[in-house]
DNA sequence: CCGTCAATGTTAATTGTATTTACATTTAAT
DNA sequence: ATTAAATGTAAATACAATTAACATTGACGG
């Protein structure tokens, strides 16, 4: 049942497509693969998707959430390597999303991308959740660690995020080192977030 | 001769279609506009951009240009409205770049958009220069209200532009404030800024 | 002024890809 | 076993990009 194609039927053609389709989305580095293209990767006809996907989009959209949870297991991984409550955990998170950017570039960009349908996008971050929730998890500790409980987790994550996503969506263009070739993004990231805790509990201490 | 269609030549076609597909892109908020749709809003046949673009992808970056260039003069009125080496006048580059973000969210990501040619949008944020180079100059001014002159200003205003970067992109795809309702963009960015740059003042003093 | 070329338009293909339609095969439930 | 629902297939369709073949215009040398 849940073995490839016997005969007719193909067991489970919507996961295979939605893999054919980040196969090919990784190979080329682009999100124009033709639904033929992937419908046969799967090993059916050009037609089949449409039993299983309304279109394109949809099927870009199932792609979208592996992408998504990818990145957050990543996340996980990187957080359980690290102490609760220390910076070089929160700086890690970083590396990782960094990282994600630079290796899977055309499923970092997907991720984010508008196609017109936003509300879409945020269902699916909230959905996973993980991502973001590590990184709350280990800025509240971080900041119990130094008895600062005032200012919001919550929104020390958000900094955070915005930053390391503003770091890797620029890297990812190679635009980050544009105007210095010397600045190497971890760098500039880690040093970046440092900043961003030191601040906000130095600010705290006021 | 820069006159409208007088007859069978249009004069000015190539910047006409430019200005065609801004305002298709404008109006419904996504890049996919038809080449047809564009040479009628010309007032000229499906074929005729053929003769200016060698296909759609150049048309849009001629448009992308165009965007850089609008987000730069923006810039360049913002900068104008603050005297030199306050703080006031990096935040409000930063408000400046959030408010594009959002008012011209289309435009906003055709930026950074990658069509497979990244070396094109490098060469275009680095020609224009005018926005980036901008908030260096800010930076530096404001280090040097500080007597700060050994952190470097291109670094520091990288570190502030991957901070607003990703506010700006984030919000854009309404995820700033998707685990905390109350979290306004600015008022983030603002205070994210500012510690970023009293945080660079204040290693300094170490 | 006239003839010719290059530039720029036009209309009518051509092509590639998404999507739909009409029909076939399976599976699963009664 | 029979039949309805699900899932495939092959053969249209529809649309948008792009190209081809032809037309008009303007500039320029004679």
């Amino acid at each position: 049942m849940s073995q490839a194609r016997c005969n007719y039927h193909h067991g489970d053609l919507r996961n295979a497509l939605i893999i054919a389709a980040a196969e090919l989305i990784e190979r080329d580095g682009t999100l124009d693969f033709t639904m033929a293209e992937a419908a046969a990767r799967a090993g059916v006809s050009a037609a089949a998707p449409y039993r299983h996907f309304t279109d394109k989009e949809e099927l870009l959209r199932a792609v979208r959430q592996l992408a998504i949870l990818g990145l957050g297991n990543r996340a996980a991984k990187t957080a359980s390597l690290h102490a609760g409550g220390c910076i070089e955990g929160i700086l890690a998170l970083g590396h990782t999303y960094l990282n994600y950017a630079r290796e899977k570039r055309a499923f970092f960009s997907l991720m984010w991308e508008d196609r017109g349908n936003i509300e879409e996008i945020r269902e699916n971050v909230a959905q996973d959740h993980g991502g973001f929730m590590i990184l709350v998890g280990a800025v509240k500790a971080f900041c119990e660690h130094n008895s600062n409980t005032a200012i919001d987790g919550v929104r020390l994550a958000t900094q955070i995020w915005s930053m390391t996503h503003g770091v890797a969506t620029l890297e990812a263009s190679q635009l980050i080192n544009l105007f210095d070739r010397s600045i190497e993004p971890e760098a500039l990231l880690d040093q970046s977030v440092r900043t961003l805790l030191i601040g906000a509990t130095e600010h705290q201490k006021l």
